[in-house]
DNA sequence: TTGCTCCTCACGTCACGTGAGGTGGC
DNA sequence: TTGCTCCTCACGTCACGTGAGGTGGC
């Protein structure tokens, strides 16, 4: 790991591509792609041929890639990047930045409560699956539909997709 | 909307694509694809042409495409319905399931605390938005990175990549 | 005749995955 | 010589999107 000064005599680490995929929890290939779309920069190293980032780089990339997670699209994010510089003022820069992010945030936490809602039928599924680990029923697997344990609330979806067949 | 008797005297109720769609969300596409890759399934028709589907598919479909935005591939839901065909009994389905729901379920869980931190610091972000709004600094918007409003706690990652160019 | 909903190909797209084949320092 | 990490094409893949062109009842 190269260090080098910068401004203000503050210690540059430079990451290497394998470093900015380890430490984004993203791949190789992601981070190159990222790099090829202008999403995140690089300097190339002495050797000419190796990519080198900067840390604050990382640091974007971790953002974009929870953006990603949280359902964006790479244009999406690239629209939001370039935002600022299409405005002529701050004002207008940072109530246009909080309208659009407003309604990101607001399809995060519709996309969380949505997440919520699976986990807690995955449960009641799981709750139900207790009792059948015990099952010695001979009508398994066809009967199952029949089967007044199948009814336990809330795992209704779960049972018409993964068990009653 | 077509209804029609079925076992035990219930109203049957049958659904088009269409209707498939609007309530799971989804699109005529998905909602023909998934039956393309035997994810749903329907009845032709009288006229032969248009598909048919009972209410349980419904219910498949918003499923299934909830495990979707929960990150599960197509080919790991397919894997989690034929599971329990691909067992002998009751016990040993039951406990298959639960060991690769329950790792879902961690899956789903650590999605969620992810979106939950790209949420809060989106909202750290608009938080320091607010002041930027009345901001009329003439260094805009070069200048953003040295301002000290840019050093709102908790916005570093979204400042980097939206604000400090 | 217009409008609505459904249909079947079939090519396009987005965000990478996955080899193939090669380099460079320990 | 082996092993590790990096590189550049370039084709493949997954889960649909998006027309093109057509049908059928009000």
């Amino acid at each position: 790991m190269s260090t080098g000064g910068s401004g203000k005599g503050a210690l540059q680490r430079w990451l290497s591509t394998g470093e900015m995929a380890r430490l984004s929890g993203t791949t190789l290939r992601t981070v190159r792609f990222y790099e090829a779309e202008g999403l995140i920069t690089s300097r190339t190293r002495e050797d000419g041929t190796h990519r080198k980032f900067p840390e604050r780089e990382l640091h974007k990339l971790q953002l974009i890639s929870d953006l990603r997670e949280a359902g964006l699209s790479l244009q999406e994010i690239k629209d939001l990047i370039a935002l600022k510089a299409g405005c002529p003022n701050a004002a207008r820069a940072a109530s246009e930045m909080t309208a659009n992010l407003c309604e990101r945030a607001t399809g995060i936490a519709r996309r969380i409560e949505a997440l919520q809602r699976v986990h807690t039928e995955l449960s009641s599924f799981l709750e139900m699956l207790r009792v059948c680990k015990g099952c010695t029923h001979p009508q398994f697997p066809a009967g199952c539909g029949e089967c007044e344990v199948t009814a336990q609330p809330g795992a209704e979806r779960a049972n018409e997709l993964f068990w009653k067949n």
